[in-house]
DNA sequence: CTGTTTATCGTCAGGCAGACGACTATGATC
DNA sequence: GATCATAGTCGTCTGCCTGACGATAAACAG
């Protein structure tokens, strides 16, 4: 099959991880499987695996994304599945040695998604969980015990690609359900950004965005207090003008 | 060395494929090749080739843009290099059947870089020569041959990460040479962006953002009329606030 | 009924961007 | 050398957006 010289190049596994962000308890937390063989046996690591020999890549971490969690992800690209979380490449990581058993190179990928019953180990995981990403990202110290290879360098990437994708798009609106408050956005907002943001500019800013939020009909009172309009997601995808980050 | 089950994953072999602009006759030019080999024999390519056993993506990328081009890169993450082009990943493509020959994924790189004299063709390729991308990507119709492989996607990946990366970073700069004037860094967004920029606003809005020039001391009258004063770029890689694309 | 919580509407001042006038300093042309 | 064309630089003004609040509304807990 294949006119190349096998020996012009060498060998390499490809592998796709996951960064799977949801928002709990008012934290932004990860989804982290415990390795149940070595290397960095017991260790936390990103859920992943191989990419199989006739997958796309995208297939691959949707693929993924379905054994671990059940989720059924939503890439952009391909805008059919529904009901489901947000997919993207986030990047690739293939420095030699990042894997001490052979040369992996791992098509990392962020997966934005509304808060979940607990999650189900599958595959190769011994068990999964949540973690918030402030715990899993502390700087040594008491941490418990980094995340295994490269894997707390690749998270760091995908909370800073997330932190930064809300400002201008209307990604937030992944980590709701379908019909979501105001405030339950905005608590979205706070938890991804580590801030706290005032009640009232921000609903005058969502609500006067073009396209980012369509009323669902109905109110709730899920949070005590007024009840308070629901919505869903509008059509825009980019926001402008962008939600503005607090300084510092 | 591999305790790894060999057939518990598929052979990939990995390239780096670069996607280098640059700004030339206020027009926005990519760094296309001549294949010299099929399958495309003859058609235009973005430049690349194999990443080797021991070798990290960026410095397989690096490797290859000064193979092609004599350019020293300068990744953001390793300062040392100067007076080189800026490099960042881009994406990684890895469709099965993107390339007819075997499985081959491709980390593509994007390089940002100012008006170079006439590349000189390198290793495999018989010719190189800048192209606007607006002729590479034309709604084919009566354009040359689109590009070989999936390269016209990951062109026109590139071309969008530019695009809005010159929003909200110092990034243009990437497009200067060392030291320039305000109507040059105009010339630059007004390129890249396909749109006209009134030069007065401009001129304040570059000048105000703190970070984003430093004086350099000099004038210049390049481009007739009145000398204009020299900037270097400062040390803010983030624009806060960004530049404003304007609509449509 | 009162206090607490959350939602929602208004107001006001400061800052920034777009539109555009005016002036300056070069080279080119007559 | 006067005039013109070209490019750069400084200002002004107006409208919009944002941040910092005050105020009111609608639920629940005691």
């Amino acid at each position: 099959m294949s006119p190349y010289d096998p020996s012009a190049f060498p060998p390499f596994a490809v592998t796709v991880d996951l960064v799977v962000l949801t928002v709990r308890r008012h934290a932004l937390c990860a989804l982290v499987v415990k390795r149940g063989e070595p290397p960095f046996q017991g260790r936390w690591a990103l859920p992943g695996g191989f990419v199989r020999g006739d997958e796309d890549l995208a297939a691959a971490a949707a693929r993924e994304l379905s054994e671990e969690t059940g989720l059924c992800a939503h890439d952009p690209g391909h805008p059919g599945a529904v009901n489901g979380a947000h997919l993207e490449q986030l990047a690739t990581y293939g420095d030699p040695g990042r894997d001490p058993r052979m040369r992996v190179v791992s098509v990392a990928h962020l997966v934005l998604a509304p808060d979940l019953p607990a999650p189900r180990a599958g595959g190769d995981a011994n068990s999964a969980r949540w973690a918030p990403v402030d715990e899993l990202l502390a700087p040594a110290a008491d941490a418990p015990a980094a995340l295994a290879f490269d894997h707390a360098r690749i998270l760091a990437d995908g909370v800073e690609r997330a932190r930064s994708k809300i400002e201008y798009s209307s990604l937030a609106t992944a980590f709701c359900p379908t019909e979501f408050t105001v405030g339950e956005l905005r608590r979205v907002y706070e938890a991804v950004w580590g801030v706290a943001l005032d009640p009232r500019n921000f609903h005058r800013k969502v609500t006067g965005t073009p396209g980012f939020l369509v009323p669902a009909g109905g109110t709730t009172t899920r949070q005590g207090g007024r009840p308070a309009q629901l919505f869903r997601a509008g059509g825009a995808t980019l926001l402008n003008p962008p939600m503005l980050r607090p300084e510092v």
